[in-house]
DNA sequence: TCTAAGATGGCA
DNA sequence: GCCATCTTAGAA
């Protein structure tokens, strides 16, 4: 499949439900500092908004949470457990909570540090929030950094006529928001987290 | 200050 | 089903 653009910043300037599902099928690109990319198709991604209580800037801004607060096209990478980083792609207007959390990708290749005793199938070492970061390397130091080519982290728009088969659901592994349908996935596709 | 819980993942 | 591992929000 050919290249496709860059994602724009403005393109990212809504709400997160609905920059969420426009996400499956495309592309994000880890690009390292001896300059060895990887991409991964987005086949799987929640939506957290202004008003959600599952939001991390449901409350207030906080050391924490405060790239979610930043502007459309920059990110948002935490620490969960003590010992997993998750990323978002942050959305909307600059000063809301709002964010889209990638939660699998479809790597293109696989990168030779990854430990294949621990996950010998090929196609699953990026299903997950956790797992994708740990083997693209990503970790809160790309915490608020804007999303562009030559970056260590961009986008690609999906093939334009490439005709998706999505399903929306309710979020996993959260305690509070659990009605809501935010939670996007490509059919059928053996990368996604969790069915 | 203290403490419980967390947008997870791997193993028994 | 259990646990690693540690930061942070929220309570006291």
């Amino acid at each position: 499949m050919d290249t496709q653009p860059t994602i724009e910043p403005s393109w990212l300037a809504r709400p997160a439900p609905e920059v969420a599902p426009d996400l499956i099928g495309c592309t994000l690109v880890r690009q390292f500092e001896d300059g060895r990319v990887f991409r991964g198709l987005i086949v799987e991604t929640e939506a957290y908004a202004p008003g959600d209580p599952a939001c991390h800037g449901y409350r207030r801004l906080s050391d924490r949470n405060r790239h979610m607060f930043g502007a459309a096209g920059t990110t948002y990478v935490y620490q969960i457990y003590g010992i997993h980083h998750c990323l978002n792609i942050v959305t909307d207007e600059e000063g809301l909570p709002s964010a889209v959390l990638i939660r699998a990708l479809q790597l293109d290749s696989i990168p030779p540090w990854v430990d294949r005793t621990r996950e010998p199938k090929a196609h699953r070492v990026a299903a997950g929030p956790g797992k994708l970061c740990r083997i693209l390397g990503i970790d809160r130091r790309l915490s608020g950094q804007t999303l562009y080519p030559g970056q260590p982290l961009s986008l690609e728009h999906r093939a334009p006529q490439w005709q998706l088969d999505l399903v929306q659901t309710t979020r996993i592994g959260i305690s509070q928001g659990t009605d809501l349908p935010w939670r996007w996935y490509l059919d059928r596709c053996s990368a996604v987290s969790k069915p």
